[in-house]
DNA sequence: CCAGCCACTTGACAGTGTCAAGGAGTGGCG
DNA sequence: CGCCACTCCTTGACACTGTCAAGTGGCTGG
């Protein structure tokens, strides 16, 4: 709860450890040991290791839900556009973490905080959503259109990081291209949706 | 590469560790000795803890192949949301293997086994979104449609597996109203792809 | 018959998460 | 002032893990 000193030590060492040694194999000792502490001092803080990833966890949803919060547009589809290009882009640039974030078996899934967390990211993209379509016929399916976004963009980041979208590509194609096509895939669906929703003539394809 | 006898019983013994034990906390020692062999067996077999889930992946990408080759529908439409929907149920039916086989950092990515398996289950989708709209004008963007399906509905998946959705379904939600709101949203975005790409009234909500 | 190979075991090593117990410092209270 | 209780952290230990090196058994082909 309070944020002593060396709770934010631990926390800071773990996040580099994340980023630096990749996905989920951080190692309790191998924080506490960056952080010049015992190697049970983490167990002090948060009582497991489940209990520190989920810290981890949380602080990263509420770093997503600041940037989502930044994100303006000057129409309701293109705030939702952006908000899902900003959602694709946290997922890629910080992998490891937006792994950690979706892992409920090696969370603490229950916990209140990273609940709060993951609640308040739905949260901006589902008011962006009903920004979209307020007297549309249909704007009682608008939450289930947020979460449809959601479920989306958060796929795309999935799949984009396996290299699954590779194949479509082409052969030469690398990382970039493979974030690049996953963002270029965002911006085509919320084209589409924003077509289904005012039922005008497709915008033409970037 | 030969089905040995010893190698069979060890995948079906990490495939038992997995689906009791949950996610990727999967042991090569458990394994080996709930197959009755000596704790390094499994070294001889797959070189890597990482090859014995790679082997284990791959065969969940054939498994999901053959259950998505067996979906039928009346017209293109109902046959792409028949295939999300088998998607999708795969994913929450079994859902430490799902997890596995999107977790590239714990396999080798590399192996061709493994991305051969991985391309058949989206040539799967491709296929049914060629077959959706092959005169639409837009039908240059179909693969790209095929990849939006595919993201989509592992995003539900994830998500539901999450309790991500379960915010929006109520309070008194439990495991089963999740997966049927992740059905539900499936067959809703199907419905609402076929409205964008035919341009007609959208149809009546489920 | 026997050399070679394959499939597997045995033994060892460093590293891990978790627990119990203990110590160092600090603040409060008689 | 003296003492106590308390929080924070360390130390030591345990069972367990993946990985490697070396060894063993049995079958096979020459």
């Amino acid at each position: 709860m309070s944020p002593s000193a060396t709770r934010q030590r631990l926390l800071a060492a773990a996040r580099a450890e994340l980023v630096e040694r990749g996905h989920a194999a951080i190692s309790l000792r191998a924080v506490a040991r960056r952080a010049g502490l015992s190697h049970a001092a983490p167990k002090h803080h948060f009582h497991d290791r489940a209990g520190l990833l989920t810290a981890i966890a949380t602080d990263g949803f509420a770093a997503l839900t600041v940037q989502l919060r930044r994100v303006r547009g000057s129409s309701p589809e293109e705030h939702l556009a952006r908000l899902g290009r900003s959602y694709i882009d946290f997922g890629l640039a910080s992998p490891a973490l937006f792994d950690l974030m979706f892992r409920p078996s090696e969370l603490h899934p229950a916990d209140p905080a990273l609940q709060a967390a993951q609640a308040g990211a739905l949260g901006v993209l589902g008011a962006a959503v009903s920004h979209l379509a307020p007297a549309d016929p249909m704007s009682r399916d608008v939450p289930a259109l947020a979460l449809i976004s959601w479920a989306l963009v958060h796929g795309l980041v999935t799949l984009s990081r396996n290299g699954a979208l590779r194949p479509a590509v082409g052969s030469g194609a690398d990382d970039a291209d493979d974030a690049e096509l996953a963002r270029r895939l965002g911006d085509l669906f919320s084209a589409y949706l924003a077509q289904a929703l005012t039922r005008e003539p497709p915008p033409p394809a970037p």
